[in-house]
DNA sequence: TTCCCGAAATGAGACGTCTCATTCAGAGAG
DNA sequence: CTCTCTGAATGAGACGTCTCATTTCGGGAA
């Protein structure tokens, strides 16, 4: 059992108030209590608890994320910028990883509420299923802000890229190079930023006055297997095939490029490709893959701060959010082909911006 | 302010008790009661509070980890498994990232500590910053089991790969490709792997019959910078240069990689490298990178099988401590040179394996 | 010496939950 | 109708901390 105020008292010959005030700190304390309390400490190795403080307080200085996969390197990137603007302030970030299942995620979130952790970071696995009913169950009166996965039709804070845009650039970056048969694959339609991302890619063809194929959107996921189906029978087919290929995102971005490669095709030689996301240390591996890359840092960081805002604010005006939206960046390496030959040898990073903006709306 | 148990009594009209009896499912309550109580916390929207639990039953049913950097992928796939193992015996795993810094991780050990929390993995920052006494401060009369990077002269619960036994092994296939002039890069010597691994180096050395060169053993850092200067220093050097180069870990290796493809070198063509640790998709980019590969989900998962025996062991045998060791494996892909060449085309890994135990000392 | 004042110390009470000894209600037996 | 027994319900008390109204103390002024 460990040490209490209390017998930290009783050792210190001072009264529990006396050590309380010693060990917040805040009342003023005659030096001689103060060296007796500090000495008691030395001795029992106490350890203030944290449990009995938040309960007598109400506060715990605690936040919390709850992310989808965190093997995937594009969300420790979010939890770094998230932690380092928790701890500016003062706060500690508390990481859960949901696995992808929307049920873990309500346990976690359940979890965390239960803590009476002071707000949440929510980068969602649940698309679609995550109903503004259920939403109202799980969140009544709770601070929280969601990243990058919007839910659908949720009226909520959140802080997410540019999708639409970002698309709708990397698109023109490839017309741009002359291709004209550009395919997409796509992560699972349920989560809004795949069908933002679709809807920039519609918008761009739209723009550059070429008409959008149906046979060349592929519905796909972040399974390995079924992306490669879909990939594969996309590409292998006798007519109709694309010269260029834009992946949604990094996870179906690689399982695509794996498939493709592992029929013997290979970028840029056999197709133009660029996708969304970083993947680790492609300024290093050849081919370098064209990426459409976030700022996740920054998403985390101001996640945070606007969670912290809304905390202060607390209830007093719950109906007005805050919608962030960062710019995304488009790095050009050798996968998207041709201009890059005549780019220098060492890093060509040509960037390309999104327009940001940070909107409020009511 | 959220709704208590007080609160449900008064509108579901029992008593207290029954409704602590209803929420936490230990006693019968008749079907009537029962019904009124879950109604009220329907109608109040309650979340029952975990804090005043826990202060009451001293239990949080929770572990945590603290790790040096999210970001390195070689811990997501740790906590994968520790996650995976906490999750299977009913408690919550939470993650701290100390970013490096061994005072921000004797911060969040306090905290968690402070948090009640009944358990710890650690994967410290300090290397030989850590030691004993600053040890005992922290840790005295508290389960913690060490991962990965073991403090030196500490006696505690531990879990890592065989680093010796791996590196001899990466070393010794170097020799079996005809290399002699081995060269090794190494990370931060404070920490206890990387000495390790440097001891395998030497050990398979010694074994093949070839002398240890003091000029090929480079001492670097996590730091791309230092690492770029060390790599390129012993590589364009006129006289004296590595025809192999191993790196102890993936941090380094990736660095040193990089620098060494920025000078225009590059592997297998000028030299054959092998580094400890996966770099994200290998198996797909061009060159593959020979790898030592550590059994990470399952070091994560025998940790916290480790760490909750520590607990319900409690202190009644605090002297006896577990030591896990696991055994690593060599992939081969291209970077290693030579006799990939006789491979197949697809993905060719040969396999090796170090001897792997599981040590229990006093 | 007495009185007063401010600084320092005190300790009871509350935070929300669980526990457990006690009380209660109802059914069945006599 | 009373007594007994059993299962359900009760509510006071404790967990470790902080707060705050109250008390104590010591020194300076009168």
């Amino acid at each position: 059992m460990p040490p209490t105020q209390k017998e930290l008292a009783k050792l210190a010959g001072v009264s529990s108030g006396t050590v309380s005030n010693v060990i917040s700190g805040s009342t003023k304390v005659s030096e001689r209590s103060r060296q007796k309390v500090l000495e008691a400490i030395r001795v029992l190795n106490y350890h203030p608890n944290l449990i009995a403080r938040s309960l007598k307080t109400n506060r715990t200085r605690t936040l919390g994320i709850v992310i989808p996969d965190i093997t995937i390197p594009f969300f420790p990137k979010i939890i770094r910028g998230a932690e380092c603007a928790a701890r500016e302030r003062g706060y500690f970030l508390i990481v859960l990883d949901s696995e992808g299942s929307p049920e873990r995620e309500s346990e976690m979130f359940a979890l965390l509420r239960a803590q009476r952790i002071e707000g949440m970071l929510l980068v969602t696995a649940s698309g679609e299923e995550l109903t503004p009913e259920k939403w109202d169950a799980l969140s009544s009166s709770f601070p929280v802000v969601c990243l990058d996965r919007l839910p659908v039709n949720l009226d909520i804070d959140s802080v997410c890229v540019d999708d639409c845009g970002a698309a709708e650039m990397a698109i023109s970056y490839l017309m741009g190079c002359g291709h004209k048969e550009i395919a997409v694959i796509t992560g699972p339609l349920s989560l809004r930023n795949e069908q933002e991302r679709v809807r920039g890619y519609r918008q761009a063809l739209q723009k550059g006055g070429i008409a959008v194929q149906r046979s060349l959107i592929w519905n796909g996921s972040f399974e390995q297997d079924e992306v490669a189906r879909v990939c594969q029978n996309g590409m292998l087919r006798p007519t109709g095939r694309p010269t260029a290929l834009f992946a949604t995102n990094g996870v179906t971005g690689l399982a695509a490029l794996r498939s493709l490669y592992s029929v013997g095709l290979s970028t840029p030689k056999d197709f133009a490709f660029i996708t969304f996301d970083e993947i680790t240390a492609e300024d290093f591996f050849r081919p370098g893959i064209t990426s459409v890359v976030q700022p996740t840092f920054d998403m985390g960081y101001r996640a945070v701060e606007v969670l912290l805002e809304r905390i202060e604010k607390g209830k007093e005006d719950g109906s007005r959010r805050t919608r962030v939206r960062l710019p995304a960046t488009l790095t050009v390496r050798e996968s998207s082909g041709a201009p890059l030959a005549l780019a220098a040898s060492k890093e060509s990073t040509a960037r390309r911006q999104t327009r940001g903006r940070a909107v409020r709306t009511r």
